[in-house]
DNA sequence: TGTACATCAGTGAACGCGCGTTCACTGATGTAC
DNA sequence: TGTACATCAGTGAACGCGCGTTCACTGATGTAC
């Protein structure tokens, strides 16, 4: 049955958001075009009125995400007090609520080598990585493009590795030094584990 | 037809190695029992001789691999010369070889979101880890393990990041700035990128 | 050393199932008069 | 404002296919005599 004209497109999105979820949560591979309209509360046949594919969908859920990403560190660099932008970037990518939310997790931590395999999504990824090495680097003393590209790598892996942790000392550990590392400076909050 | 006895764990090995190849290139949810045991030059029919599972096969194939990596970088710190052992690890690691030959790259870059999900693989692969967070701490000046856990987090993040990116120079960019930053030294050879 | 036989690594057909995709359809919405 | 109709977002049955797993089998190997 029809729905309003206006509603098209934000079917589209729910769409997206509901393959955002479940791919971070069981992979690419691990989950069907079936799931993700159940999860958008449709049905499986509406799908190909929305997306030639499900690589289709695979690359624009995952822009999109990056983008959303790239698009909420602009938006701290410019509002938060000068000084203290990159440390809460770097203090909630950091944040061990980020590495136990994977169905909501950045996507190059929860998703990086499965869409590195794909063509289609990879040149508007590296746009959005393009814009975060920005932030950081205009948000570090240095201003230091090197630099920026080094933290960026250590946030992603830190929590590439924690959530390979099997013990959640060694975890907030990755956490705590990536922190350190890219911040120079301790949490202002209480101290984490080890 | 039964071949010689002394040949089975050379056959699982096999196995084993073509999961690893496979895996790494197309993802675990990307290639089926049938494709391994073909690469591994026998029919799918005798997979369940050698895994009672897929997930299984995972899970050995992980831990054989980090295993692996953590006795070689056990080996250079033991073998290389008093302060080169650092030097020697992080350069092969952040070298675009590695970024290239996806096929043999490290699991915690190739599979590490993939096998973060399961349970199986999680401990021997934590195990690995602290292995060479340990090798990393013992080579570098300070000995210092929370700074050891930056330095892994960075490299692991840098190879991820550098097989996202689509061009070349910003991907020899990540390498570089992450070996700057956990080696504090510029590379010996012929400058790269950018 | 030669023969008879038990072992068991590997074979290949078969299973039920869920995948990505197609397509004829339904029926509420928006529009023309 | 009320009626008739075209549009098209979403439905659900159907497709061919490859998945993970099972199992009766084959036949070279290793062993007992």
């Amino acid at each position: 049955m029809r729905k309003a004209n206006t509603q098209k497109s934000d079917t589209h999105t729910r769409i997206i958001d509901a393959a955002g979820t479940l791919f971070r949560q069981h992979g690419i591979d691990g989950v069907g075009v079936d799931a993700i309209m159940r999860a958008a509360g449709l049905t499986h046949g509406g799908f190909y009125g929305h997306f030639p594919s499900k690589e289709a969908l695979v690359a624009e859920m995952s822009a999109a995400s990056l983008a959303r990403s790239a698009d909420r560190w602009e938006r701290i660099s410019h509002e938060a007090p000068p000084g203290a932008a990159l440390d809460q970037i770097v203090s909630a990518y950091l944040d061990p609520a980020h590495v136990a939310a994977v169905e909501r997790g950045c996507v190059l931590t929860t998703l990086g080598p499965e869409v590195a395999r794909r063509v289609e999504p990879r040149p508007a990824i590296t746009d959005s990585m393009r814009r975060m090495l920005d932030v950081i680097a205009r948000c570090s003393p240095g201003h230091d493009p090197a630099q920026a590209r080094a933290a960026l790598s250590c946030m992603v892996g830190a929590v590439v590795l924690a959530r390979l942790a099997d013990d959640p000392a060694l975890a907030t550990g990755f956490l705590e030094a990536a922190r350190e590392a890219v911040t120079g400076s301790q949490p202002t909050g209480e101290t984490g584990g080890e």
